[in-house]
DNA sequence: TGATTTATGTATCGTTTGCTATAAAATATT
DNA sequence: AATATTTTATAGCAAACGATACATAAATCA
């Protein structure tokens, strides 16, 4: 019936053409999981607010599990990139750790979905055999671990911080405090709250080395 | 059928007398909920390792969300009442703070149920309309950041860390550090990792104040 | 134009969910 | 022994779940 024009210009197949956009219809997925989570996210609630019936879902996605790990894909980069990208690229440890966690403090009291970190919060009530969703926000957790782990690595190496500071343990201890900020923005806290607390991540660092 | 003696001498009513265990039964079930979360543990579940048909879980508990509630109450009493009260009771604070966290790392990864807090972890991705459970989990954790909050009033008064510390802040800190924890036991960290996380909590304190 | 291909809306599928109606069994009371 | 009360096990309820069968509509290709 109302078969509107795609409104992105795609290679154009042979049959009769999506009458709706793909990358918005995931973006709606997007912001229903990042607010409800995987499991609460009902198969009907994706597709009142993706604006298609099951089948076209179906069709495009191939089903929940695999809707949600794409959406979790796109919020990844689309939010989380270049923050990590920043944080590599500030010289000064100690600067860097500041900036990331007050970064991070906006991205998840951002004021269109203010519920947390999509990666940390969305499948953790989880049916234990929905593995592969499981294991995929598991190994994108352990990633900012490893990317923490990497830039101290480094700031040993360029004498910012002593060579007897324990990396992984560091490394470990601003993961958790990063993660737990998810927690803190779905309890409710205003962002100025966020923010405090975040300034505390730079703490946790050992004390600048004397010859830098 | 196999109507076993009570196992827990009681009162003793009138009509046919209870074949379980309720305490038994309700341990039982707080097992499934930490290590499954309230949504994914199904009733069905829930009355198997309980040992029970729907209709004594029914009769005895209310429904499944009351049958949570007092599994999480019970759970909290049973494993951070001593905790909480000997952070109280110890004079210094940065001991105070060492002490919880590292006995925090061992219920986190205890042996039986090494699954994080279920404070913390049971109800993240749950219905939005289960709202007597959203708000009791949430107290709950507000109450660990006040306790934080608490003591370290205390210390200020008593001179253990700067008056202009800022106690809201710090308390959040750490309360956010804590329950990162959970998520990092969730993960699969052993519990020598997890504890050498957990030492980093007392680096967000301020340095000890000269005069004490 | 006719054949082919793909997407669409409707209407459902089988399963699982939380929960309960019912009748029999086991106790106390009279 | 008869009655009242409570728990038990079986069996199944209505609703919601993820996912699809089907016929129709809209495009390309021959």
């Amino acid at each position: 019936m109302t078969a509107q024009r795609p409104r992105q210009s795609e290679p154009r197949g042979k049959g009769r053409p999506r009458a709706f956009d793909r990358a918005q219809a995931l973006n709606k997925a997007l912001e229903i999981f990042w607010r409800q989570g995987y499991a609460p996210a009902s198969v009907a609630e994706l597709c009142k607010a993706m604006e298609i019936n099951p089948p076209s879902l179906y069709a495009t996605f191939g089903n929940k599990a695999n809707l949600f790990l794409e959406a979790l894909r796109h919020y990844e980069h689309t939010y989380w990139d270049a923050p990590a990208r920043r944080f590599l690229a500030e010289p000064d440890v100690y600067s860097a750790v500041e900036q990331f966690f007050q970064e991070a403090a906006e991205i998840l009291l951002s004021p269109e979905t203010p519920c947390g970190c999509m990666v940390v919060l969305a499948a953790v009530n989880i049916s234990e055999d929905e593995k592969e969703i499981i294991a995929t926000v598991r190994d994108l957790r352990l990633a900012t671990k490893t990317m923490f782990a990497d830039r101290f690595r480094r700031a040993i190496q360029e004498g910012q911080i002593p060579a007897d500071t324990d990396v992984p343990a560091l490394a470990g201890a601003l993961n958790t405090l990063l993660e737990g900020l998810s927690l803190q923005a779905r309890d409710g806290l205003f962002q100025s709250e966020l923010k405090a607390i975040a300034a505390h991540a730079v703490r946790m660092l050992p004390p600048r080395s004397p010859n830098s």
